[in-house]
RNA sequence: GCGGAAGUGGUGGAAUUGGUAGACACGCUGGAUUUAGGUUCCAGUGCUUCACGGCGUGAGAGUUCAAGUCUCUCCUUCCGCACCA
């Protein structure tokens, strides 16, 4: 062992010795207890940045803490390597995407290996390969035969700048999630996945997901949105048709002063025909859906149609208005207003003279105004017929059941989860594998005829993908006769949303999973940004149920336990370019090594929390790892060490030992249940420290020293991996420190012979005192009574009452 | 508006079950080593007070022998969703 703590060499040799001896390499044994830990995969945009470095970190500490506690782990690594950066770069570069992206793929590799990160490598996977593509592919072609996929026309959000559809999901206020440019709507034909079939199943497996943080869960329930209410029909005065509304109000059904559609409606298009404003206003309203951001606070507007609508239930004629507030999307595009009782009917009400009834008053007999605001709150039914007097719930069943005995209406569950648009028009993706003869009926690609592979050695134009401005690609034949491709592509959350499966049977090129899948899956430990809480999260989840359905998984969910880690920031904001507050993590590594930016990154906050990146921080990191590096240096300096005799410790060596195993359990806890990282090292910075001042004269002393020196070593090999497997090896053992087991704690070392006990007066501590830790509660409360400093703040006062808190303190009520 | 998280020294943070607030580290101050800088080591470091003490976890109330932790009211910040009938 050299005096001098060189990262750069040690580094190498532990990466070269660990690739040699294929220590990550994971291997299908139902024999052992499995741990799959994950880590999302990133984007190949180049380099890696610090919010990958945190991300990765944290999988490779979890991953080996695992591995010493005997688990057979599964780290696997690969890369989410379709998208749009890709044809970017490629039109600003002028290089083909595949070019590029296979050359950050290698570079990133690279700087992956570099940070020393436990990945097994035979099981990488690149979405953009065809061995990969084509089992998502061949998959989708399987949920077409079940109907689970679908192709319709419909207006989508469309991205002027990037060219291309927006999930719903992908549309951030209005804007599109990359590029900040505002979304405008357009007519396309579409392929979707329906999500919406599994809407109920995904919000009710939220509940099995114990592991996974309640915010993330919450947005996913937010997202899902289902509600309770009733269907109903509404006729139309002088016609047979029907207009159908959904509320989660039917209670109020009494009050409805008339019925509000979306501009889009059937009916509000129909009777346009003959109504030049409705027409103008329906025109208008199309201008305006681009502004989502503005839609809450946006004036209620309307139009009235003309048209008469009859009350399910009175018979009675109410008015039907088109209103920029009724959305078409949701539940049927057209709702019962209720102005005594819905704020945006109130609104809409007030702006143009219409009824205001009341049929709600409160439960508790205090007085309800309409002059202000509808009254919003479930409460009792007045000027409601057969209905007064009951509750919102008796109403809400009594009502639904008087409909649908008239077949007039029935209890729904709404969800405001939309089905999967996956069509992109873009050229970096997976070809969607679906073909159309001469009349244009789709036909699903063969399993024979798969992958349709995507050509990669094209040329950009930055207008269209290549392969829809090549006429030629799209040509091709079934069953003898002349067919044509889609060449639209999938959205890229495709690629992402089973890849954590097909890490577990890589290489099959027979299948799209195999046994191993049961094997590994689910994910034990999944971890990354809170910012996939929704779209990723959400798509994998119904992936795996997919999958499931179709018989190559047999578990409900794909990830047991979730970290969402925080945000890398530097100067209070989020690290990013445009700020030009970033840091290389390159050359953080050339500059101290691997294992300082690895533990700086787990000491400095706990994983969920934001990062601040700071200099001085990673100097200290630094720094500790020399400090330990001198400890072990200067201990072996005398030679081996013999064995600690525990039978007879002196009272020093005692206190050393009684830290060793404080601190391993204390780090066990907090490396496993409790995933704080930050108070696991501090917890050694503290042994490490106890070592330091420890005197050492005598061989048991050293023996001491020794036992201390490898608890650290140990508890630390997750997070600073290189330098602690050459110190366990200084430390005389010949065996390698990753493949050790996680050390015990023996609950005999950790016995106290005395305990310091506070000493309360009044609440507030007077003094410390030391017993014996099985002394009887009366004897440590005569002992705090009789104490010096104690007696000068009960002096003069009567002691009321003593509480004892055995082996810990003793508060003295006195006045 | 709805949902979630958070507010503790100069800074990052700790306090896990209601029981010593500020572990560990950064920074700073003083000292040793050094020609100097850096490194390394030692000591100090919540505020206040000469001291005994007093005060102190966003604000205010409450429960309790005891509150950073529990309850209520309020303020602030961050994140997500948002005309979803």
């Amino acid at each position: 062992m050299e005096e001098q703590y060189n990262p750069h060499k040690i580094e190498s040799e532990a990466q070269q010795f660990w690739e040699k001896n294929e220590c990550f390499k994971a291997v299908h044994d139902a024999s052992k207890e499995k741990f799959y830990c994950l880590s999302m995969f990133p984007y190949p945009s180049g380099r890696l940045h610090m919010g990958h470095v945190r991300n990765y970190t944290i999988g490779d500490v979890v991953s080996r803490y695992q591995k010493m506690l005997g688990k057979n782990v599964l780290q696997p690594m690969g890369w989410d390597a379709f998208g749009l950066p890709a044809e970017n770069a490629a039109i600003k570069h002028g290089v083909a995407p595949a070019k590029w992206t296979y050359e950050n793929v290698e570079y990133m590799k690279g700087q992956l290996k570099r940070l020393g990160f436990g990945y097994d490598w035979d099981r990488e996977v690149a979405t953009c390969r065809p061995e990969y593509y084509k089992w998502e592919q061949w998959f989708f072609t399987e949920l077409y035969k079940k109907g689970l996929v679908y192709k319709k026309t419909s207006a989508v959000n469309w991205c002027p700048n990037d060219q291309t559809v927006l999930a719903n999901e992908q549309v951030i206020e209005g804007c599109c999630w990359r590029c900040d440019t505002v979304v405008e709507k357009k007519e396309i034909p579409q392929w979707f996945v329906k999500i919406t079939d599994y809407a109920e199943e995904l919000l009710n497996d939220l509940d099995q997901l114990d592991g996974w943080p309640d915010q993330v869960k919450a947005m996913q329930r937010n997202w899902i949105g289902r509600s309770e209410g009733v269907e109903m029909t509404f006729g139309v005065k002088d016609s047979d048709q029907t207009i159908e509304i959904y509320t989660t109000r039917p209670d109020t059904v009494m009050g409805v002063t008339y019925v509000a559609v979306a501009a889009q409606h059937p009916l509000a298009l129909e009777a346009a025909k003959n109504n030049d404003e409705l027409a103008a206003f329906i025109e208008e309203c199309k201008q305006q859906t681009t502004a989502e951001a503005d839609m809450a606070t946006m004036e209620k507007k309307g139009v009235a149609t003309g048209i008469t609508a009859i009350h399910p239930i009175t018979g009675d004629e109410v008015p039907v208005w088109a209103a920029n507030f009724v959305l078409m999307d949701y539940g049927s595009g057209a709702v019962m207003s209720v102005p005594g009782h819905d704020q945006r009917d109130y609104e809409f009400a007030k702006a143009y003279g219409l009824d205001i009834k009341q049929v709600i008053t409160a439960a508790d007999g205090s007085d309800v105004s309409l002059d202000e605001d509808a009254y919003t709150e479930k409460g009792i039914l007045i000027n409601s017929g057969e209905f007064d007097g009951l509750n919102f719930q008796d109403a809400f069943n009594n009502i639904a059941a008087f409909l649908e005995a008239q077949g007039k209406g029935k209890k729904t569950v709404n969800y405001r989860l939309r089905d999967w648009g996956v069509s992109r028009q873009r050229y970096w993706g997976s070809p969607i594998p679906m073909m159309y003869d001469e009349q244009g009926n789709e036909i699903p690609v063969p399993l024979d005829q798969l992958p349709v592979k995507l050509p990669e050695d094209v040329e950009m134009d930055g207008v269209q993908s290549p392969i829809k401005a090549d006429p030629e690609w799209a040509k091709t034949e079934f069953n003898g006769q002349p067919a044509f491709r889609e060449t639209d592509t999938f959205d890229t959350f495709m690629e992402s949303s089973w890849y954590y499966a097909r890490y577990c049977s890589a290489t099959n090129s027979e299948q799209m999973l195999d046994e191993e899948a049961n094997y590994w899956l689910p994910v034990d430990q999944y971890i990354g940004g809170i910012e996939h809480a929704i779209l990723h999260l959400l798509y994998s989840r119904f992936f795996h149920k997919l999958l499931r359905d179709a018989g190559m998984v047999d578990s409900d969910e794909p990830f047991k336990r979730l970290l969402c880690q925080g945000m890398v920031n530097k100067d209070g904001s989020k690290m990013s370019k445009s700020k030009g507050n970033t840091v290389d993590p390159q050359e953080m590594i050339e500059q101290y090594g691997a294992d300082t930016v690895r533990l700086f990154m787990m000491f400095t906050a706990p994983p969920e929390q934001t990062l601040e990146w700071n200099d001085a921080g990673v100097e200290g990191a630094h720094r500790f790892i020399k400090r330990l590096w001198k400890a072990v240096h200067s201990h072996i300096q005398s030679g081996s060490a013999p064995t600690l005799d525990t039978s007879s410790l002196t009272k020093e060596q005692q206190d050393l030992r009684r830290k060793t195993h404080e601190t391993i359990q204390k780090v066990t806890d907090d490396m496993g249940r409790r995933q704080t990282f930050n108070t696991a090292i501090a917890a050694v910075m503290e042994l490490t420290n106890s070592i330091t001042r420890f005197d050492v004269i005598t061989d048991q002393d050293r023996a001491s020293v020794q036992e201390a020196l490898e608890a650290c070593v140990l508890l630390l090999s997750p997070i600073i991996p290189h330098v602690t497997h050459e110190m366990w090896s200084a430390l005389g053992h010949e065996s390698t420190v990753m493949e050790e087991a996680w050390p015990e704690f023996d609950e005999s070392a950790l016995v106290k012979s005395v305990i310091e006990v506070v000493v309360q007066v009044n609440g507030k501590v007077r003094a410390k005192i030391e017993v014996s830790p099985d002394a009887a509660k009366e004897d440590v409360e005569a002992l705090a009574l009789a104490d010096e400093h104690v007696q000068k703040f009960t002096d003069g006062k009567t002691v009321r009452k003593v509480i004892v808190v055995p082996g810990k303190l003793v508060n003295i009520v006195a006045n």
